[in-house]
RNA sequence: GCGCCCGUAGCUCAACCGGAUAGAGCAUCGGCCUUCUAAGCCGAGGGUUGCAGGUUCGAGUCCUGCCGGGCGUGCCA
């Protein structure tokens, strides 16, 4: 469907606020503008119907400062309001609340906008400030992804679906941790796996990765056969598990030669890097860009960053360290950036992708980061501080643990064990859409527990099923329409709208109102449940519609007007699933 | 110890920069299919929002202190 240069028109909620910023204004008595601005005129829909459609708080907030009675300031800016067809009634109530009812014929207008728009419904256009770069999952590539990460994707995902509907330039990346200790882990990990398909008798290091895909990728690497005695350290595991996979690691490389065992390293990461690729693809998720750590090495680029920190006093040796100065940006400690032994740390790593971000353009950056992190993010700020850039460019919503129910009991992951459930056995048992949904109804910083025999279950309690239905079902009458050898006129429908009186239509229409509202809602709090929430509400509304009324009536104009809401019903659902990454069937 | 997050109905969770009588689903109980899909609808019961103070015209929401749970506090990545 093609969309040519539709301007969106205003949500209804941002007409009002207009509405009542024009009624102040014409009443100087209350203050400079600039006053009024640090109060904020505040717009609401109310919760309840018999406060009318929204409500504004307005005379309460500005009461103080004037020295008014709240109610008597009320019927000041209520009366002060300039006519508009958008609005049906006003009216004091409370402690000085004012409330708005919106039209009939608004909210007609607001319907068949819907129609017109179809899937631009609820978009606003593009800006290009600010330029948001938008990091999620970045799920170390040592193996395939479990649950959680499919937590971080799906909400990640849908963040970035919300913020484009909301008009926000936004692009996905993943940060590739392709550097560093953890791929000669993994590196030798293959190795002992291979040695062991070949016949040795051992047993995986507590450091190393045990799980199941490691075999896999043994039998389709090239193993050399080296002597076990050689490669083993002399030490034992008890005398620190890190320090006898480092011993291991060297003894792999002196055998092997570093070529024989960076292209074994390398053989494992690219094929576990490319089934991440595949199951997040398959999953509906997708990245602009897939930023590789080792690059930073390569590109010289956190030795660059090192210097542009040197050269502005915020680094300084001790014990053989370089340090760099967080406590000036308020940090808890100062933080390492080179070790003793002359390698840089992950934080180095950090500060350096940060910069770079930034430099590449970058307003806003958002990183997805799992609850554990949240100790991070204070140093990388200092960092961003250090180069030039405002801490806060950088926000971190934090997703937390999923928690795996099955049969009731919880059940324990980890990527070092191999134990963990990864997310295609989970997409294959719930499917990508009970998936993506559970993942994103919860609030982020929310724990989830997620039920498995529950989502498995394809029975009502799954409340995807809920919002699909409701779409499927709007498609099963138009088929019912065509078998009755009827056709829909929609032109007629848009012109035949007065004839939607019964309380289910209204507030049908008036939900349908709030799309454009949500969307602003979700993205600006980075709160894709709002829109879960919502799409559930109004599947529950249009559910009710369509039981107590029948939409294929003999009635030419009515049917029409009836097809004309239950037709933007189905295009807002549509399009909320879409943001979701869920799917909205045709039938079910 | 210090820092961050979380405590809302039996269970899982909502509640839009503080707003009016705190809402849903599941579970329980009672109704609705000769009519567009019953994967649905309607109704009922269920609460001292962990506790105690404070700020405010107004607090689940903000502040302080407790109690309980999670996470972090590496020259790991």
């Amino acid at each position: 469907m093609p969309s040519l240069q539709r301007i969106p028109s205003p949500t209804l909620k941002a007409r009002i606020a207009q509405l009542v910023d024009d009624a102040i204004a014409r009443l100087p008595e209350l203050g400079s503008a600039a006053e009024r601005r640090s109060i904020g005129t505040t717009v609401e829909r109310t919760r309840d119907p018999r406060h009318g459609d929204f409500a504004t708080n307005i005379a309460l907030r500005l009461a103080k400062s004037v020295g008014r009675n709240p109610r008597e300031l009320a019927e000041a800016i209520a009366a002060a309001l300039p006519d508009d067809a958008l609005i049906d009634g006003v009216e004091i109530a409370g402690p000085g609340f004012i409330n708005f009812r919106v039209s009939a014929q608004a909210l007609r207008e607001e319907l068949a906008s819907i129609v017109a728009a179809g899937d631009d419904y609820g978009r606003q256009p593009r800006r290009d400030q600010p330029k948001i770069l938008l990091e999620f999952v970045s799920a170390n590539p040592t193996g395939p992804l479990h649950v959680g990460h499919g937590r971080h994707a799906a909400f990640g995902a849908s963040l970035g679906n919300l913020l484009e509907a909301a008009g926000y330039s936004v692009d996905r990346e993943y940060y590739v941790n392709d550097a560093g200790r953890q791929m000669d882990i993994l590196g030798v990990s293959v190795l002992l796996r291979g040695l062991e398909l070949a016949g040795e008798a051992l047993t995986m290091p507590e450091a190393g990765y045990r799980g199941d895909y490691i075999r896999d990728l043994a039998a389709t690497a090239d193993i050399p056969r080296l002597p076990l005695g050689d490669l083993l350290p002399e030490s034992s595991e008890g005398d620190g598990k890190d320090k006898y996979i480092d011993a291991l690691i060297a003894n792999a490389r002196n055998l092997m030669g570093d070529a024989q065992f960076d292209a074994l390293r390398r053989h494992a990461f690219e094929s576990i890097r490319g089934d991440i690729e595949d199951d997040l693809a398959e999953f509906g998720v997708t990245f602009d860009r897939w930023f590789s750590e080792q690059s930073l090495t390569d590109e010289a680029r956190i030795d660059a960053a090192l210097d542009v920190l040197r050269e502005r006093r915020m680094l300084y040796e001790k014990d053989g360290a370089t340090w760099f100065r967080a406590t000036d940006y308020g940090d808890e400690k100062d933080r390492v950036v080179v070790r003793a032994d002359g390698k840089t740390t992950y934080f180095a790593s950090d500060i350096a992708y940060h910069f770079d971000k930034r430099e590449r353009g970058y307003d806003h950056l958002i990183d997805v980061l799992g609850a554990d992190h949240h100790g991070y993010v204070t140093r990388v700020r200092a960092g961003l501080e250090a180069m030039g850039y405002a801490g806060d460019s950088l926000e971190v919503p934090f997703v937390q643990f999923v928690i795996l129910l099955k049969g009731g009991v919880k059940q324990q992951m980890g990527t070092r064990a191999g134990n963990f459930v990864t997310l295609r056995q989970l997409r294959d048992e719930v499917g990508n859409d009970a998936a993506r949904f559970f993942f994103v109804m919860r609030s982020n910083d929310q724990h989830l527990d997620f039920d498995l025999d529950l989502a498995k279950e394809r029975s009502n309690e799954n409340p995807v099923y809920y919002i699909q239905y409701a779409h499927a079902r709007v498609r099963s009458v138009f088929r019912q329409l065509e078998e009755k050898g009827l056709a829909y006129d929609q032109a007629r429908g848009e012109r035949q709208l007065g004839r939607l009186v019964e309380p289910q239509e209204n507030a049908l229409m008036s939900s349908l109102s709030r799309y454009p509202e949500i969307i602003e809602l979700a993205a600006n709090n980075r709160a894709p449940q709002h829109l879960v929430h919502y799409l559930r509400d109004l599947a529950n509304e249009f559910h009710t519609y369509y039981n107590a009324h029948t939409f294929i009536v003999d009635d030419d104009a009515l049917r029409d007007a009836r097809l004309t809401l239950i037709t933007a019903t189905r295009i807002v659902i549509a399009s909320g699933l879409g943001i979701l990454g869920v799917s909205a069937p045709d039938s079910m």
